[in-house]
DNA sequence: GGACGGTGAAACTTCAGGTTGCCTC
DNA sequence: GAAGTTTCACCGTCC
């Protein structure tokens, strides 16, 4: 293996290391462990880099257009990615990690400085990989990240199309650190593969989904089937399993999402339904106690929101900060009327989970309330991408809640969730509802609409052509006004407008 | 004498990512 | 554990 000085004209390594790799004319992914050290990173990097194409700044204005009303993470972004640099992480929108993977992948983008989610399923090679951070946050405190890690990291470096070899770099602090570096990673053995049927979750869904297909009904034939998996495998003790089993079929039957009968396991219609969500039972078991309650209570959109925000499939929850406490403790006080699952004391394990539960909830009614990105941002400390993310499962966890509530009965609950559901799919209030169901109207332009008075589709069929083009543009207000059944009328009127 | 502003050190805060689900409200 | 941010004491300046 040759060996090269690289120059050092920064005090900081990393910076270096970019530097010579466009000097090199090459690309490289830097691996750091925080999304905000990705985005600093990138940021230094582009602060000292000249180099401005046209190229560039049309992706740097796509990436800063992405959303409607873009937030200071994306100028940020979209300032580097002016120099070809750009940062990676979950917090970014969809649209702008495609730009950034696509263009990394063109060449045009030489530098991305990225949290791990880039060494996982992605497929983008560069010639040099530079992990500045070996360490992450975690339990225990700062700690060594796994060998695989490591390896899928690193194994990002050299293009099989392009280059003959790649060059991945780890960055070490102190001479005791390179040592240990060397020691862990280069002749470190990789970690055991873990089976994953072994969380609870995961076990619980498993065995529910088994029986509800009927692919298994009595306990032998279950023990059996288990016996065939990796878990087993691993386990080697096969009487433990069957305890383990037998506590969970214990409370799926407690859940009454099975029921025994002659020695046979069946499930139950909830637990069918609960099966085909692929909804983690216990989440499903603790939605139908927070049902029950609010059948007999007074309840608003809010009270949902939180029944949501409380489950494990919304983790990580927003955290309420320090400062932030007492205001939290108060809003929850003053909610109190209205939220339906079980409220922890102060003293409890679960109140910190609570609360933070009740801010992510808080989160989800400002975006339904048509607050922006950036407010999210501010305020919550959310970024773009995340808060998509939540957006995505909390409108999966109100589906699976709506179905619930249809097999218990309980119409009355149904509509309010259904409509809670439809409002966080749009983040908009209730009014837009008739202009939201138009193709291509989301809560902006139908904002921009009802502004002006147009609120329903009777008021966009009475809306003059030329109105509806200058609130959203030509082609869009053509399409609008087809929909609401009046197609040819706007070809003529269009003529000439432009 | 007091309001204001600048400075630096100490105290405090925060920290990756994630696949499937369902079907129209 | 470390980087980034906020807070706070301290000092000098100006009115």
């Amino acid at each position: 293996m040759e060996k090269r000085k690289i120059q050092t004209p920064f005090d900081e390594p990393v910076l270096s290391l970019a530097f010579d790799t466009l000097k090199l004319n090459k690309q490289c992914l830097i691996f750091v462990n925080t999304k905000r050290s990705a985005e600093k990173t990138a940021e230094e990097i582009a602060k000292n880099v000249t180099a401005e194409n046209p190229d560039l700044l049309t992706i740097a204005l796509d990436a800063k257009s992405a959303l409607s009303s873009p937030t200071h993470q994306c100028e940020r972004l979209s300032f580097c990615l002016r120099k070809g640099i750009a940062f990676h992480h979950s917090g970014l929108a969809a649209k702008q990690r495609e730009i950034i993977e696509e263009k990394f992948k063109e060449g045009v983008v030489k530098i991305i400085c990225c949290t791990p989610t880039l060494a996982y399923g992605l497929d983008l090679p560069a010639f040099r990989v530079i992990i500045k951070d070996l360490k992450r946050f975690g339990r225990q405190g700062l700690a060594w990240i796994p060998v695989l890690d490591y390896l899928q990291q690193a194994g990002r470096a050299g293009r099989p199309k392009y280059d003959s070899r790649g060059e991945a770099i780890a960055i070490a602090q102190t001479d005791s650190e390179k040592e240990k570096i060397i020691d862990l990673y280069i002749h470190g053995e990789p970690e055991p593969i873990h089976s994953k049927l072994a969380v609870e979750p995961a076990l619980r869904m498993y065995l529910l989904s088994l029986i509800a297909t009927e692919m298994v009904s009595s306990k032998k034939e279950i023990f059996l089937f288990f016996e065939k998996t990796f878990w087993a495998h691993q386990y080697q003790d096969s009487s433990r399993l069957e305890t383990i089993i037998e506590r969970m079929l214990e409370l799926l039957e407690e859940w009454e999402f099975i029921r025994e009968n002659e020695e046979q396991y069946r499930a139950t219609p909830l637990g069918n339904r609960v099966s085909q969500l692929y909804i983690d039972p216990f989440t499903a078991f603790q939605m139908t106690e927070c049902l029950r309650r609010a059948a007999s209570k007074t309840v608003d959109t809010f009270s949902f929101l939180q029944m949501i925000s409380y489950t494990l499939e919304m983790r990580p929850l927003v955290k309420v900060k320090t400062k932030e406490f007492e205001e939290i403790q108060t809003q929850v006080a003053s909610f109190h009327e209205v939220l339906i699952t079980e409220e922890p004391g102060p003293f409890d394990a679960e109140y910190d989970e609570f609360l933070d539960s009740f801010k992510t909830a808080l989160m989800l009614h400002e975006w339904m309330n048509e607050q922006t990105e950036e407010f999210l941002l501010e305020n919550f400390s959310v970024r773009p991408g995340e808060l998509q993310a939540k957006l995505d499962i909390a409108e999966w966890l109100l589906y699976t809640a709506q179905e619930m509530s249809t097999l218990m009965h309980f119409q009355s609950l149904h509509r309010h969730i259904a409509k809670a559901r439809f409002r966080i799919k749009y983040g908009a209030k209730e009014e837009l509802f008739a202009l939201l169901r138009l193709e291509n109207i989301g809560r902006v332009r139908a904002r921009k609409l009802f502004a002006q008075g147009i609120k329903d589709l009777g008021d966009v069929k009475k809306a003059d052509i030329e109105v509806l083009a200058r609130l959203l543009g030509k082609g869009i207000a053509q399409s609008v006004k087809k929909q609401v059944g009046q197609p040819e009328l706007l070809t003529k009127t269009l003529e000439g407008f432009t």
